[in-house]
DNA sequence: TCGTATTTCCAAAGCGCTTTGGATGAAGAA
DNA sequence: TTCTTCATCCAAAGCGCTTTGGAAATACGA
C-alpha cells in the first residue's frame, strides 16, 4: 500500500493524503480523520527511503562498531550504552544504523554514511588521544557527538562525558585516607582518552599525598576479565605488592578478585579494590551493599543523553556547543578496608 | 557531488556514468576507468535512499533491541553477536538497523519496519516459547531469520541454534558421572526456548541416571551476576544441599562463584560447577586452562553464520528452509570434580 | 450585489538514483 | 556500395514521497 493507492481509495489527491497524515494545517479536519482512518485500516506506512528522499533527512542516526581488528573485543558497555540511546531515538522517531569498520577503514566508514546520506547524525564512541575522527566529522560537516572526549584535539565539539579523572582521584585518595601507600592502576588501552585522565586523576591524588608513583603498579590493556586476573596475579607476586588496586572496569575487578582468591587474600581485608563500574544491567555491583567499592556512572543514562543532545544538535546545525561532564558516584562496598599492618 | 554533476563534469549522460559504476558491461572499458577515476577524485557516494527507491532494496537488515520494560536487561551476549553479524553485513553491502521497542510493541516494530521499506530483512533474537513474532514475520513475507527456535511454532523458518538440549544433558551427565546426585540448575527466564530445551537435556540425563529431579534445585530468572550469587547462596544454604551446579550463563556463574567463596566453599572441591559459555570477547573463560568447566559455543560464530544465512534467504526468497544446529563443545575445567563425601 | 479573504484541495515538480527502449556510428558482411 | 550487427551511449520514465504554486469554493464585508 503505497500514498497513491491510498489517494485513490479515498477520493483524494496525494498531495491531501500526505499533508493529512503529517499533521499540516491546510486540510479539514473531517478529512483527516478520514484520511488517518483508512492509513490505520490499510496499514499504509509511508516508505522511509522516499520521504527520505523528498524531505533530504533520513532521520537515521549511525553507530560505528569499531571492532578493533588485533584484538577482536567488543566492549561490554556497548549493549547499555545503545540501549539507552535507542530509546531515546525511538521516541524522537529515529532509528539507529551500525556499520561495522575495522581500525584502519573507521574514518571512511564515518564518511560514507553520511555522505550517500544514510544518517543525519552519528555518534563517536570510545575516543582515542588525539582522536582523528573528531576533525574529520567536523569537516565533513556531519553533526556528530562524542562519548568522551580527546585531550589534544583542536576546536570545539559536543561530548558527554564522567569526569574520569576526579573521579579517580577521589578513588585514590579514599585509598590513601585509609592508609595505602602502595596503590596499583590497572587502567585501559593507554591510547583511550579515558584511561589518561583516570591516570591523571590517579596520579594527582598520590602527589598530594607525597607518594612517589610506582611504574611497576601501572598496567594498562584492554579490560577482558583475564587481563585483571593476569596483572593481580603478577602483581601480588612481587616483592613489595601493592595493598589497593584501582581497575578502570567491573569485568577486569572481577578476574582480579579472582586472582586474589586462589591466593588466599581476602578482598576489603588484605588487599583493597576500587572499580569503575559503569552500572551494567547484567552486572550490578550487587544488591544492598556493594560488593566493590566503586566509581559509579551509568553508561545506559550517558546514552540516552547522548542521543538527546545529538538530536537537539541535528535540530539546531548552528547552536552552541552543547558538553556534557557527568560526575561518578563514590559507593563504599566490602572490597576496601584500612591498609595492612605489614610491620 | 550527486550523479548529475558527476556526469556533467564528464560530459556523458547519468546512464552511462551509472553503469559504469556498477558494472554493468554496455560501457566502454576506457569511459569506465574515466569515470571511476572521476568518482574517486571528488569523492562520489551514490545516495543510498534514492538507489534504494530505485532499485526496490535497502541494503538494510533490521534487529530489534527487546528492550524488556520490567526488567530493563540488555542480554549480555548481544554485542558480541551483533559485532559477528555485523561484520559479514559488511562484506555484503548490507547495513544493520536497531530499533527500539518494549515487550507490547515488538510485533509492530518489526512489522513496521518491513512494511515502511526500511530492512531487506531481519533478524530474531531470543524466541520464546511458542514464539509469536516468528508467525507475524511468516505472514508478512519478510525474510528472517531466527537466533534460536521456538518449540511450539508450527510451520518451518529458518534458524541457527546451538544444541542446548544436548549440550545440557553431557554436561549433566559428565556431573553425574563425577558421583553428584544433588544437581542444581540455575537457568534463564522459563518461557525462553534456550531455557526449557537446557532443562529438558537436564531433566533427560537425571532420568537416564535414575534421579529423581528436585524442583528446590531447578531456578529460572534473568541471567545477571547478582542472580546467580542470589540463587546459589539460597541452595547452599538448604538443609540437604546440591553438590553440584549447572547455570546458563557464565555471567551467572560468576555471581555464583562468588556465593561459593563467601561461604568457604571451594568450587570443584565442595561445589562442582558447570557454565554454559558463550565465548564472549571480555569474557574468555580463563586462558590456558579454563576456569570453568563449561559448554562452550561462540555466539559470534553463531552472529556471522545467522547473517550469511540472512543474506542467503533474502537473494532466494523462495529456496530452501536452512536451520543450522551448533554443538557446543564441554570444556573441562577446574571447576569440577567428584562429588564430595558426605558420609 | 461585488470584491476580497479564507479554507480546502490539487497538479506537477523534484529528491537522486536505476533501467527501459532506443539512437548513433563504426565495423563487418554481402 | 548497401545492409547488418555490434558496441557505445543517451533521453526519459519511474521508484514513493513532500512541497510549491495555484485553483475552486465558500465565507465575509461593504
Amino acid at each position: 500500500m503505497n500514498l497513491k493507492q491510498l489517494s485513490e481509495i479515498l477520493g483524494l489527491s496525494q498531495t491531501t493524503v500526505s499533508r493529512a497524515l503529517n499533521g499540516y494545517p491546510e486540510v479539514n479536519e473531517d478529512t483527516r480523520l478520514r484520511v488517518q482512518a483508512a492509513a490505520t485500516k490499510h496499514g499504509y506506512r509511508p516508505n522511509s527511503r522516499a520521504k527520505g528522499l523528498a524531505t533530504g533527512r533520513s532521520m537515521v542516526i549511525g553507530h560505528v562498531i569499531p571492532s578493533s581488528s588485533q584484538h577482536e573485543m567488543v566492549n561490554p558497555i556497548f549493549g547499555d550504552f545503545v540501549a539507552g540511546a535507542a530509546r531515546k531515538y525511538a521516541e524522537h522517531g529515529y532509528d539507529m544504523m551500525f556499520t561495522n569498520a575495522d581500525d584502519t577503514s573507521i574514518e571512511r566508514a564515518y564518511r560514507d554514511l553520511f555522505q550517500r546520506g544514510a544518517v543525519d547524525g552519528v555518534v563517536l564512541q570510545g575516543p582515542k588521544v588525539n582522536e582523528p575522527r573528531i576533525g574529520v566529522l567536523s569537516r565533513m560537516g556531519v553533526p556528530f557527538i562524542v562519548h568522551g572526549r580527546a585531550t589534544g584535539v583542536e576546536g570545539t565539539y559536543d561530548w558527554i562525558d564522567v569526569n574520569n579523572k576526579s573521579s579517580f582521584q577521589r578513588a585514590t585518595k579514599f585509598l590513601i585516607d585509609l592508609g595505602h601507600r602502595r596503590i596499583a592502576l590497572i587502567n585501559g588501552l593507554e591510547d583511550m582518552d579515558f584511561a589518561q585522565r583516570r591516570r591523571a586523576g590517579y596520579l594527582e591524588a598520590l602527589h598530594e599525598a607525597g607518594i612517589t608513583p610506582d611504574p611497576s603498579l601501572m598496567r594498562s590493556a584492554e579490560m577482558t576479565e583475564v587481563y585483571g586476573h593476569h596483572e593481580a596475579r603478577a602483581m601480588i607476586q612481587m616483592d613489595n605488592p601493592p595493598t589497593a588496586i584501582l581497575i578502570s572496569s567491573m569485568i577486569s575487578a572481577i578476574g582480579v578478585r579472582r586472582a586474589l582468591n586462589e591466593a588466599g587474600l581476602k578482598m576489603g581485608r588484605d588487599v583493597s579494590v576500587i572499580a569503575h563500574d559503569d552500572d551494567l544491567s547484567y552486572l550490578k555491583n550487587g544488591q544492598d551493599v556493594p560488593i566493590f567499592t566503586a566509581t559509579r556512572s551509568s553508561v545506559r543514562q550517558a546514552g540516552e543523553i547522548a542521543a538527546e543532545m545529538l538530536i537537539e544538535r541535528i535540530k539546531s546545525p548552528e547552536g552552541p556547543v552543547q558538553t556534557r561532564l557527568l560526575e561518578a558516584e563514590l559507593v563504599v562496598g566490602g572490597s576496601t578496608g584500612p591498609a595492612p599492618d605489614r610491620f
